[in-house]
DNA sequence: AAGAGGATGAACT
DNA sequence: GTTCATCCTCTTG
């Protein structure tokens, strides 16, 4: 079933990363259907995380978004190539947001693979938040686009897959060195064991 | 109006 | 380990 709306709603955007891991991130352009698991987060919040684009209230029309209600994408341009893939949290004016980090490929991974130029599965198809943006087709034009309508090209959906805290990795967020003490904050979380998650340098 | 720099990834040495 | 692609957004003047 597709994940409604209130599970993004929650002011805690630090538990709905860790809540993330293990549901589908699916797309659907051009009748084309393809999905992964979710195997790596990072959190975003707000105010307080000099990590943020939303930081100190910072507030332009590129993380308008963010401002809005949980349960919608938003997705930036990284070094000018790398789409990167969000999920807007909380209730209307909390800027916080979750970072997909690392995807299982599910469904329709031939046409992932043409995606990004690949010819045979390795976990680089969708390993890393540009990476697995491409894989799926996600571009900057889809921010703002809702998660929870099952008519959405980009929907997250909850198949049931319950991974337990135990099974839960959690380190500090890739790239963000120039957050200072922010950067110390153990909130990339990924699914322990899993050949998916991306292998950023910097991480614990 | 101009310039710097970025929540990365791939291809190098 | 290093370099570089590539362009939008934000800051500064």
């Amino acid at each position: 079933m597709i994940l409604p709306q209130e599970a993004y709603l929650g002011e805690d955007v630090v538990r709905i990363a860790r809540e993330l891991l293990g549901k589908f991130l699916v797309t659907e352009f051009d009748g084309i259907l393809t999905s992964g698991m979710i195997v790596e987060t990072e959190a975003y919040r707000g105010p307080d995380d000099k990590a943020c684009h939303a930081y100190n209230h910072r507030r332009t029309a590129r993380t308008e978004v963010m401002y809005g209600e949980g349960g919608h994408a938003y997705v930036y341009l990284c070094y000018g190539i790398h789409h990167l893939f969000n999920v807007v949290t909380g209730p209307k004016d909390q800027a916080h947001a979750v970072l997909i980090r690392a995807l299982e490929p599910v469904e329709h991974t031939g046409q992932m693979l043409l995606r990004r130029r690949m010819d045979k599965l390795a976990s680089r198809l969708t390993a890393g938040p540009g990476a697995l943006t491409e894989a799926l087709g996600i571009r900057t034009g889809h921010s703002g686009l809702p998660l929870f309508d099952p008519d959405s090209p980009i929907r997250i959906e909850d198949r049931k897959i319950h991974i337990p805290l135990e099974s839960i990795q959690s380190g500090t967020r890739v790239g963000v060195q120039y957050a200072g003490t922010c950067a110390l904050r153990p909130w990339r979380f990924c699914i322990k064991g899993s050949a998916w998650v991306s292998k950023a340098k910097g991480a614990e």
